[in-house]
DNA sequence: ATGCATAAGATGCGCAAGCAAATAATGCAG
DNA sequence: CTGCATTATTTGCTTGCGCATCTTATGCAT
C-alpha cells in the first residue's frame, strides 16, 4: 500500500516538474525577448502591483515569489538598477526595507502582462488545471 | 471573460511555482545531504532504472528529465565521474550515446529512493494531488 | 565520390540560484 | 548603560542552467 502511494506521489512529482520546467522556460524566453524581464522579475512586479501602495517588505516579497532571501536581494538590485522599483527604508525598523514600484515599473508590468498571459494560455492550457 | 480566465491561469501558475520550488528545494537539500545527489541526478538514475536494460539515449533521457540537452550532457559527465553511470557508444549511429547505470549507480539509487519518497510524503501531501 | 543540410553531443559563456557567513539594527535581561 | 540573542538584509562562494556555437557523424542528391 505504502509503496503504491509512494510511486503515485513520485509520478505526480515528475509531472509537476515537467509542467513547471516547460512553462518556466517559455516564459523566461518570451518575457526576456519582448520585455527584458525574467519570469521571476515579472512575478516581483506583479506582487508589487497587487500590493497596497505598491510596496512590500523584502521578506514578505521573498515569500510571495518563492525565492530565497539572497536571491530576492539580488533580483531587487537588478530591478532597481533598471529603474523599475525603488528600495525605501522603513522609519519604524531600520533593518527592514520596503520595495516599491516606480512609474517605469508599472508601465513595464503593464506591457509585459499580456505576453505572460498569452504564454500561459498557449502553453498552460494542458498544464494548469482549474483552481480546486 | 478572457481576463478572468487569464487571471485564473496566472493564479494557478503561481501556485504551481510555489509547489515546485518548495519540493525541489527540500529534495535537493535532503538528497544532497544524505546521498550526494541533486534532485535532477536522482531523476536521471530513476529513469535509467526503469528503462529497458537500464540504458537510454542521451536525447531521450534529456526529454525524460525535462532538462536542456547541454544540462543533461554535463549532468551525465558528473554522474560518470562519480562512477554511477557509463556512456556507451552506439555502433549503429556513432553520433548517439547510450547512458547506462553501473552497479554503483543502482545501489545509490536504491539507497536514495526511500529518502526521496519520504520527502514527497512529508512535503508533498498538500502539494501533489492524486493523478487525474 | 563530393557537397551540403541535418542530427547528436560537447563546450564557452554569462547568469541566477542556494547556502553560509557577514553586517546592521532591535530589544531585552542584568 | 552593557552585553547578548534575534531579526532583516547583503555578500562571498560554488554550482547548475540555458543559449549559442562547435565538432563529429549521417545520409541524401548530384
Amino acid at each position: 500500500m505504502s509503496a503504491r502511494t509512494d510511486d503515485a506521489l513520485a509520478a505526480e512529482w515528475h509531472r509537476l516538474m515537467g509542467r513547471y520546467q516547460r512553462l518556466m522556460c517559455v516564459l523566461d524566453r518570451e518575457l526576456g525577448a519582448e520585455h527584458g524581464l525574467s519570469a521571476s522579475e515579472f512575478e516581483v512586479l506583479q506582487q508589487l502591483e497587487q500590493a497596497e501602495e505598491c510596496s512590500l517588505r523584502m521578506s514578505v516579497l521573498a515569500d510571495g515569489v518563492h525565492l530565497s532571501q539572497s536571491a530576492l536581494s539580488r533580483l531587487v538590485t537588478r530591478l532597481e538598477r533598471d529603474g523599475l522599483i525603488e528600495r525605501k527604508s522603513c522609519s519604524q525598523d531600520r533593518r527592514s526595507l520596503f520595495v516599491a514600484l516606480t512609474d517605469a515599473g508599472r508601465t513595464r508590468y503593464a506591457d509585459a502582462r499580456p505576453t505572460q498571459r498569452r504564454v500561459l494560455r498557449e502553453e498552460g492550457s494542458d498544464c494548469l488545471e482549474q483552481p480546486a
